[in-house]
DNA sequence: ATGACCGGTCGTACCGGA
């Protein structure tokens, strides 16, 4: 089975692209993050040609998460129980506005397709470590963490991929001396990598196919791919019975080049299948 | 050339991204 995850900064503004990277590279279940639509306006049909079902999840202009597949899509979780809500003051907003009903961003669906769990995670941004917006991105990964404890006592395969917003190590980030005092490297989000380890979950860190780092993520600004200054911050992460039948796992490096690409690379990853022979 | 921000929005500037 090939699974690949892919934050397409806009279904609708790559949907070109999109059609053309799944009808090359043929993967069997896609997590797609930031499609930045709504679940009805998810371009389910054009997808649905080249043979793939779609469940979507999505609030409009921010966010967005979808499951491609053509092994099937079953038990459909939009969010996970316990996600946590954005609860901080948007800017411009004023102590005297009326309540709003707080309903969690569209940050995760799960999925079971062709028997393995699968899960496409957009992690909060998180800003500044002194803003709100990061304390509610740990406070999503300790949801996070308790979600998939549960999810892998249902005894499947578990596949928990999509962007993390978080460079697990500093050989994942193209200079540390950048990013001192900033988001994706504080020690507690590296915690919260680890936590979700900790339940079992492997980090399946892909080949990077040109240079010493397997990043996921160049800036559009300042040349930043042609110069390699990328993150790793898509990670694949995956259940042991998953992560021990990896046969190969690359990023997708291609798919960052010419006109009109996300500012993230796609991670395919191939999964013999389970049993002998 | 992989080639020097992009996508979204009641927009035609500004926010968010990481």
């Amino acid at each position: 089975m090939r699974l690949a995850t892919w934050n397409v900064n806009s279904v609708k503004a790559r949907l070109p692209r999109l059609l053309s990277w799944l009808a090359e590279t043929a993967p069997d279940v896609v997590c797609l993050q930031e499609t930045k639509c709504r679940a009805d306006q998810f371009p389910a049909a054009e997808v649905a040609e080249l043979g793939y079902a779609t469940a979507a999840h999505g609030d409009g202009r921010w966010n967005g998460v979808a499951v491609l597949s053509r092994v099937g899509i079953e038990d459909v979780s939009n969010g996970f129980p316990g996600e946590p809500a954005y609860e901080g003051e948007a800017e411009g907003q004023t102590k005297l506005t009326e309540p709003v009903l707080l309903v969690p961003e569209a940050r995760a669906i799960g999925a079971t397709c062709g028997g393995v769990r699968v899960w496409s995670l957009y992690a909060p941004n998180g800003r500044t470590p002194d803003s709100a917006h990061y304390a509610y991105k740990l406070e999503w990964f300790r949801a996070l963490r308790d979600a998939l404890g549960a999810e892998l006592a249902r005894g499947l395969p578990l596949v928990a991929c999509g962007d993390y917003n978080v460079a697990p190590t500093d050989e994942d980030v193209w200079d540390p001396s950048v990013f001192v005092g900033s988001t994706h490297v504080t020690p507690a989000e590296r915690q919260a990598l680890t936590e979700l380890r900790d339940l079992g979950l492997h980090d399946v860190v892909p080949a990077a196919m040109k240079g010493p780092h397997p990043y996921t993520y160049w800036d559009y600004r300042a040349g930043a791919f042609h110069k390699d200054m990328g993150m790793r911050i898509d990670l694949f992460y995956a259940s042991e019975d998953c992560a021990s039948r990896v046969s190969s796992a690359y990023v997708d490096r291609e798919a960052r080049k010419g006109k009109g690409p996300s500012d993230h690379a796609p991670v395919v990853v191939d999964v013999d299948a389970e049993g002998p022979g």
